[in-house]
DNA sequence: ATGAAAGCGCTAACAT
DNA sequence: ATGTTAGCGCTTTCAT
């Protein structure tokens, strides 16, 4: 059907091993073979078989992709969660997959280990874990290496960390919090379970008793839904001392916080002051916008890859650790006193 | 290294050809036969080498998804633009890939054909083509199977669209506008180039020749932004006789031209309707709320998906053409009257 | 009902 | 510098 190396070998008069060299670049051809078999590889257009490569080289080239979501319920099938963080970093890591001309397979949340023995897949990029999804479970070596976006208790595969300095964000944001005079900062967030929402809470616990403050903090159930949030900030209104600003662990929690608020007939930032920890392209809809941490997901997901293909080629030394600069973008929803910025 | 089906034939103490039948439900074997092979193959953690499998059968059970984007510009490699609508169709899509034991690639706009024998693509599923995508580009009858999420003039690989009755759901947009006494709507699209946005032109032309009223088509650049469609609204404002509705081919167009409408102190919807011919989560999220028409992409991801596969496997006859049902949902920025729905 | 054997299209170790 | 050859792990045709 295709033309193979076989074609090409015998239009350029040379053997399939010199084609095969010539194509990878391995053993030495003299240049005017190289020509040869160049032109011949042109003219047919040939296209090496992907999957005779791999059965022979004994290299998948495959990479796997699964953002380590909120509920264990198989009935949550949605693969990509509709959340702008989640697309970015995916965008990112296809991108930064194709060019390195490694496949990506998008995974879900529930996919078992056996799938990535199937496809022979040599590295696993995990988004948000919580350390107990199926992939880590693994008792004998596996044959993967894992790269998560989010810490996770240690596991011999698990390779590489990117993640953001979400203490150091955290801290920066309830100082801002402060310089605008809010006084009782709530945390709304999901699932402490993972390292991120792990940090913020930590680092508010810290800076709530450096400041003498009572932390307050709502664990909410997973996924992160408006009316969930809704629903919390309800109650925390209800309280004798409401708190004055809500940090919020998802662009959604956020968006369900200010429409309670709202419906509450308050004032925001007057009368609350919220922030989101994840950036999100919906936070510049609503009005007010919303202020939130800038995690860089494209840089994220960038990194990952490249940090999981140089591992699987066996470059550098592991396992490695990168933080990734975030930053807080200050809008209307916490700018009481009417900065311009 | 891992068990292959030489480990599985041994322990079951039969041939590699009967664990094949076994496994594939291929040819006849004994029950009795079949449950030791299963039982080895349980015991032994088995799973088929499936780039063996792919070389060996001549099938690569592999999909190819991609958005036909916006701008040729190669530097705009955003593999999925931030839509809800993409998001969503990508995630059915992929659901249902998975099912049925096939992969999906996420190709990016810009892939050539080259890239699909490589990997021995059998299907691609296309979404808003205009029919100038390098996919289409082949002289010679492709080995490939091509179904798209909007219509495309003949291509001989090309056996299925998948759509929605856009007309249809206009013309009840354009009605509904005009049942809220809104007398001279604009349309403001995109490239009419794609099948949907040239449906809803031509339908609005229709119904404003019918109705006598003076069609006011604005055609912007792609990709559609926020601050294109507000650019265009600007304009559109200065008019001697400005429309009092605008219907957008884009969540993003409706968001700029939102903004744009209340930046100029007009109220929507009383001072200007806006609706959507696209739904999308964000559209909910702003003040006042968008109506928009729902088009089902998860239904639509899903279909496409089993279109192909039918295909691949020459089930059913072709071309065929899915008409996925629709409907517009009205919210407040068209609720001119004030309607609880 | 079961098995032997010939590929599928490539890589890579080993000649020459 | 180039070629021979033995696999990679499976499917499938054809015997038996």
């Amino acid at each position: 059907m295709a033309v193979n190396i076989h074609d090409v070998a015998h239009r350029a008069e040379v053997s399939i091993t010199t084609v095969s060299h010539v194509l990878s670049g391995r053993g030495r051809v003299s240049a005017a073979t190289q020509e040869k078999v160049r032109r011949a590889v042109e003219e047919l257009g040939y296209q090496a078989n992907i999957h005779a490569q791999r059965l022979a080289s004994q290299r998948s080239r495959t990479l796997a992709f699964q953002i380590a979501s909120f509920t264990e319920s198989p009935n949550s099938s949605s693969l990509i969660p509709n959340s702008n963080y989640f697309l970015e970093v995916l965008n990112a890591a296809a991108s930064a997959s194709t060019e390195m001309e490694y496949v990506l397979l998008i995974l879900s949340a529930q996919a078992q280990p056996s799938i990535l023995d199937r496809y022979g897949i040599a590295g696993v990029l995990i988004i948000d874990p919580r350390g107990d999804e199926p992939i880590f479970q693994t008792e004998t070596n596996p044959n993967w290496l894992i790269v998560t976006n989010g810490r996770v208790a240690g596991n011999e595969s698990h390779i590489g960390t990117v993640d953001n300095d979400h203490r150091r964000t955290t801290r920066e944001t309830l100082e801002h919090l402060s310089d605008q005079g809010y006084q009782n900062p709530a945390l709304l967030t999901t699932d402490l379970g993972r390292s991120y929402t792990n940090d913020v809470a930590h680092e508010y616990r810290d800076w709530c008793q450096e400041n003498g403050r009572e932390p307050l903090v709502i664990e909410l159930e997973e996924p992160p839904m408006q009316e969930t949030a809704a629903n919390a900030v309800r109650m925390l209104l209800d309280r004798d001392h409401p708190p004055d600003a809500v940090i919020t662990s998802a662009e959604d929690l956020a968006l369900g916080a200010l429409h309670e608020a709202q419906a509450h007939g308050l004032v925001v930032p007057r009368d609350l002051g919220i922030v989101s920890v994840v950036d999100s392209s919906v936070l510049l809809l609503t009005t007010p916008t919303i202020s939130a941490v800038f995690l860089d997901p494209e840089q994220i997901g960038k990194t990952a890859i490249s940090l999981l293909i140089s591992a699987i080629d066996g470059e550098s030394t592991f396992p490695q650790s990168v933080i990734t600069p975030s930053s807080l973008r200050i809008r209307e929803s916490t700018n009481r006193k009417g900065l311009t910025a």
